[in-house]
DNA sequence: CGTGCCAGGTGCCCT
DNA sequence: AGGGCACTTGGCACG
């Protein structure tokens, strides 16, 4: 495509505040939180309707360049092409590709108001125990649930059948070093806060990592399995595996 | 866009293996690792050449939905107009697309086998102080930079002129507690791994939360501000304020 | 606004 | 494959 008229479309586009994508070669150079640069090759390039960008290589799973919403956009004409120049003044970060051809290009105004629903997070899980303590034991009387402390939120906060404080720190997945490490301080600050040497700390996952496990019980912590909440396992034994990808 | 068309193309630029990129109005369903639904709304498609798949509402930063290479795509008629099925039999995961309506379509097979070049990172914060010691203080002297250990990772290692081994870990950003977490573990097990009862630990970084500095303070370690290495600062005096976007 | 922390986190590296 | 951790992390909730 010329590049007058990527120009005049990018434009027009940018004025009705459409949602742009487009095809193009270009090097990138990006200078903000960090440096970054990246020669020349073909990209998608896409622009939301808020100012979003975000830079794709035709492969992998992350953007490789990307600005967040709020900044100002320029194209200039240079001599090997032009120049596609995102600024943003509060957070003082630059994205700058410099456009030697485009492809393609597409813009639409699209209307989506909709927030999506999630289920299965740790929030979830949380949840779930307070619900049905007796996924941690016998014993477990829960009190309160994502109780935010001044050092952090407590997961599941409660006591056993003999008065005994008990914090939960719940784990999605595998639990590591970071979720004893996380236990371990809401553990000691409780100790500290209500002067008592007592408090039992548990780590609700469905796994854990043999070198927090260890840790854990270095501390005199347990470690229950718990699996997050039922989700819909559409992956039955009826399930065709369709064809991998295109083949 | 007739979805007919729309199918032929997709299934022509599948078999090519382009980039595909479309805005359509879609219901959508995840099914995986959580559950999550959207309602009907706009939103943009692509498809990467690996079988990356985005799904973008018209605002804000992340993707909505996704999926990660390895999957299996359909394209399935109904009554409503088209099921988008992509799953993953490896994960597990499906996200299935009810498309109603396509606006417009675009495809295109992409080269690019460049990778970003990156400065300004932890690691090059912890390359610096090991080049540059005096940063910590006159007398310390690095041994190693990011050592791995069974525990976790030691950013910089070394010791000071009265030989007492010394622990930094260098944050980019603003220390919290669980960066002092992460030192006081490194710092526990060095100790015990060495046989010794004195071990310094050192965050550096360019600020430090408060409650973070307490628990540093209690546990005996030290912070010293270091800035992330400089970066190139594009933003001076004389940098024109670009207008808001498509202001 | 800073602090803390989850995320369908993702990606990288090392064991 | 699994563990440990940074990330231009992003996003939310709360003080």
């Amino acid at each position: 495509m010329d590049l007058g008229e990527f120009e005049d479309k990018f434009d027009e586009a940018g004025k009705k505040k459409e949602f742009i994508v487009f095809f193009c070669k270009c090097k990138i150079v990006y200078s903000g939180r960090a440096e970054a640069s990246l020669s020349k090759g073909d990209r998608l390039v896409s622009v939301k309707q808020d100012g979003t960008i975000f830079v794709h290589q035709p492969e992998g799973g992350n953007p490789i360049n990307y600005m967040k919403a709020g900044g100002a956009i320029e194209l200039i004409k240079q001599e090997y092409g032009l120049l596609f120049k995102a600024y943003n003044a509060t957070t003082k970060e630059y994205l700058e590709l410099e456009i030697s051809r485009v492809y393609n290009f597409m813009s639409k105004k699209l209307e989506d108001g909709q927030k999506q629903l999630l289920a299965g997070t740790e929030a979830d899980m949380s949840d779930m125990i307070k619900q049905n303590p007796t996924l941690i034991n016998k014993n477990f009387k829960p009190l309160s649930r994502e109780e935010h402390t001044k050092f952090g939120f407590i997961d599941v906060f409660g006591h056993d059948n003999k008065g005994t404080l008990v914090v939960i720190e719940c784990k999605r997945y595998t639990a590591g070093l970071d979720a004893v490490q996380q236990l371990r301080r809401y553990v000691e600050k409780i100790k500290e806060l209500k002067g008592i040497n007592k408090v039992s700390g548990i780590i609700a996952s469905p796994k854990i990592a043999p070198n927090a496990e260890e840790m854990l019980k270095k501390w005199g912590f347990s470690w229950t399995l718990v699996n997050p909440p039922m989700r819909l396992l559409r992956h039955n034994k009826n399930q065709k595996d369709l064809q991998s990808f295109w083949s």
